[in-house]
DNA sequence: CATAAAAATGAACAATGTTCAATATGGGTT
DNA sequence: AACCCATATTGAACATTGTTCATTTTTATG
C-alpha cells in the first residue's frame, strides 16, 4: 500500500493541523471539525488518511517523541565529548526531559494521556520509541560502575526515568501555586543525584 | 443548602453507581446513562445532585483518595508501633501504595487522567486531600537524620512521592510485558533505599 | 383532602466522531 | 480535444453522549 503524493500532502496537512490545535490547547481541545478546518480540508478527508482520531494522535505523539530523542540524542554526542562523569550526565538527562516537558506541554502531556485513556494496546513500533528514551539513559549509568548485569542496568534505567517523569508531571501540574520551575529542577537534581549516589556506594 | 435525607440517598447511589463503573471499565466508559441505570435513577437525576459528570468524578476521587489515606495511615501506627527505622518505612509507604495501585487500578488511574483532562483547577479541597498524602512521608524523613528545614522536607517528601508515583505509573501501564507486579515492587524498592542512602550520605 | 413546594422525569438539543452514497478530479487513450 | 474510469473528496446523515428544562409526579403541610 503505497502512498500517493497527494495522499502524503493531505495526510502531513492534517497531522500538522492536529499538532497545532494539541500545542495550542490540549488534547481534550482537539475536534474533528477543528482540524478539517485547519489542514484546509474536508471532514471526511481525515478518515481517508486516519483509521480514526486515535490514529492521528499516534501520529502526532510519534513526532513529539522524535522531538524529544532529538534533544535527548544532541545532550548526549555533548556529554561524550565533554567526557562528564556519569551522575552529571544522569543529572542533565533530567534537566533536558524537564525543559522539553516544560516548553512542550500539552505535546508532551498528549503522550501520556492518550495512553492512559485508550484500553488497546499502542503499537508496537511506538513501544520501540520509549525503548528508545530508557536507551539513552544505559550509557551514563554503564559509565557509573554499579554491580549490575546488562539486563538489571536496562531495568534500572526504565526505574530511574519511569521516577523522573512522575516528578516532572506531578511538578508541572500546579506549576503556579507551589513549585516554580527552578524550584522543580533543583528538586529532580536532589532526588536524581542522591539515587546515583545510593546506588554506587551500596 | 443543607441536603435532605432523599437527595443525600439520591446522591449516594449515584457515587456508588459511577464508582462500580468505573473501577470494572475505567473512567472513560463512564456513561451518564448507565450511571442513571445502575443508581435506578432517570438521567436527568443526576444532575438534581451533580453539577456534571466532572463534579461526580471528583466525588468519586475522593473517597478513592480516602480509601488510600486509610491504607497509608494503617500502615503508620504499624511503623511506630514497630519502631520501624525511616528507611524502611519509606520503602513499605511505597508498597503500600503500589499495592493500593494494583488493586485499585481502574479507581486509582482515574486519580489522575481526570486532573490532566480537565483546564479549570481542582478544588482546593482536593488539593488539600493530596498534601495529606505528603504528610504521611513527611514522619519518616523526620526520623532520618538529613540536615533540612522541615519546608526542605516538605519538598522532599513531595519530590519522593512523585518520584514514586511515576514508577508506579509507568510500571502498572504494560505490566504484562515486561514486569511483573513482585519485580515491581523490587525496582521501587531499589530507587526508593538508594535515594535514601543518598541523601543521609550527602 | 387540597394545594403548594420539591423532586424526578425523559424528550429534546447540542456537540462530536464516523460513515458512505454522491460528486469531483486527474490522467491516460484514441 | 473528447472520453472514460479509477481515485480522491465531499458533506449530509447517523450514532453516541452530556446537558437542559418544561412537564409530571411525589411529598409535606394546613
Amino acid at each position: 500500500m503505497q502512498a500517493s503524493p497527494r495522499k502524503e500532502a493531505l495526510r502531513n496537512n492534517v497531522v500538522q493541523a492536529a499538532e497545532a490545535l494539541v500545542s495550542a490547547d490540549g488534547l481534550g481541545a482537539l475536534k474533528a471539525r477543528d482540524i478539517a478546518s485547519r489542514a484546509g480540508c474536508s471532514l471526511g478527508a481525515i478518515y481517508t488518511v486516519f483509521k480514526d482520531i486515535d490514529a492521528l494522535i499516534l501520529a502526532v505523539n510519534e513526532r513529539t517523541l522524535m522531538q524529544l530523542a532529538d534533544q535527548l540524542s544532541t545532550f548526549e554526542v555533548q556529554q561524550k565529548a565533554d567526557k562528564v562523569d556519569g551522575e552529571r550526565w544522569l543529572v542533565g538527562l533530567s534537566h533536558v526531559y524537564l525543559n522539553f516537558a516544560a516548553r512542550s506541554k500539552m505535546l508532551w502531556l498528549a503522550l501520556f494521556e492518550h495512553r492512559m485513556s485508550v484500553g488497546s494496546e499502542l503499537p508496537q513500533e511506538m513501544a520501540e520509541k520509549h525503548q528508545m528514551l530508557f536507551d539513552f539513559i544505559e550509557q551514563p549509568l554503564a559509565i557509573l560502575k554499579i554491580g549490575k548485569s546488562p539486563e538489571e542496568r536496562q531495568l534500572l534505567a526504565r526505574s530511574l526515568f519511569s521516577a523522573v517523569h512522575g516528578m516532572v508531571v506531578l511538578g508541572l501540574e500546579k506549576k503556579l501555586a507551589s513549585l516554580s520551575l527552578e524550584a522543580l529542577k533543583e528538586q529532580i537534581e536532589e532526588i536524581v543525584s542522591a539515587a546515583v549516589r545510593g546506588l554506587v556506594t551500596r
